[in-house]
DNA sequence: TTGGAATGTCAACAAAGCTGACGTATTGTG
DNA sequence: CACAATACGTCAGCTTTGTTGACATTCCAA
């Protein structure tokens, strides 16, 4: 960590506007890969990627509140709340009513909703893997890091807020 | 490069299950932090990313025609239309009728489109600047290696129709 | 008991993608 | 030359996913 600086001479050529574009240009056209699989399956389904992160934030954490969903995914409850009655009417996800607060709905997968999931992320993770395995271990250290670097404020906490629940 | 293969042990534990749903979830609210100053921008404007994308790639790629505009970025005609029309009509960009072929419009910012591409990619590119700075030059060729790999096959052929026309 | 929080619903709208169909100008080819 | 193909634009209509605003219901807590 913090080479660059200590480094001399052009040893910031990594920061140069014709890196930085490279780098963005990656970022765009990664990004396509990284939701192509997932999107081929929910387009036979007539879902979209706002069901399919539903489904993994459901999956993530069992049990958790539509007001925790709705911070983690930044969407108005109006927005989740057209996808969770698509998924609950198609019998993917169940909402039960809180016992020590009944004004909450805490949502679950059923065993339909937990074999999308894991045919969403079996897809997903495979891209993924094969991308990891590719560009080796010390690589995927920098991916986490720079990716981690680049959230903003809001997203930053977001993700933060997913680690204190799991790993 | 290929080291997990050959390293004993569990020097594949960056394949876990784990590990990848970290990068998933990290990939996904890493590219919230990518569009977001640039969406912020755009808001103020009645643009969306849509506008964002094709002055990105006019900027590169000055009088690049309607169709390789469209193969770059993977939507139709109709939809890049709809784009484009706003853009011209505001100003941003100029067609010109193609000098060889009649057919062809070639696509050029004006000043003022200029100014705007400007103001966007410096958003996005002081973000990315930050977080490459901060993860250092070794995660960021990391980084890189991994978006590529990641790529599907429609991403990466454009990708590499790109790298041809410049860096 | 009353105020506020959590949830849900209705209506209306916008951005940005899609398909299909059609028109026009231009170019290339048989 | 005639005709097919290409490049582009446009009209119409549909979908997903986001947005606001308004309003009702339920329920906890002060």
């Amino acid at each position: 960590m913090d080479t660059g600086a200590r480094e001399g001479g052009n040893a910031l050529l990594f920061l140069t506007d014709e890196q930085l574009r490279k780098g963005i240009e990656a970022m765009f056209f990664a990004y396509q890969g990284f939701t192509a699989d997932p999107d081929r399956i929910l387009a036979d389904l007539a879902y979209g990627r706002a069901h399919h992160r539903a489904i993994h934030f459901i999956n993530r954490s069992p049990g958790t509140t539509v007001n925790n969903l709705l911070a983690i995914l930044g969407v108005t409850k109006q927005s989740l709340n057209r996808v969770l009655r698509a998924l609950v009417e198609d019998g993917l996800v169940k909402s039960e009513v809180g016992q020590r607060d009944k004004r909450e709905r805490h949502l679950f997968l059923t065993d339909a909703g937990i074999a999308l999931e894991r045919r969403l992320s079996d897809a997903q993770r495979d891209r993924m893997r094969a991308a990891y395995r590719a560009a080796g271990p010390e690589a995927v250290a920098g991916f986490r890091q720079v990716l981690e670097a680049m959230m903003d404020d809001k997203s930053a906490a977001r993700y933060a807020a997913l680690k204190e629940l799991k790993g």
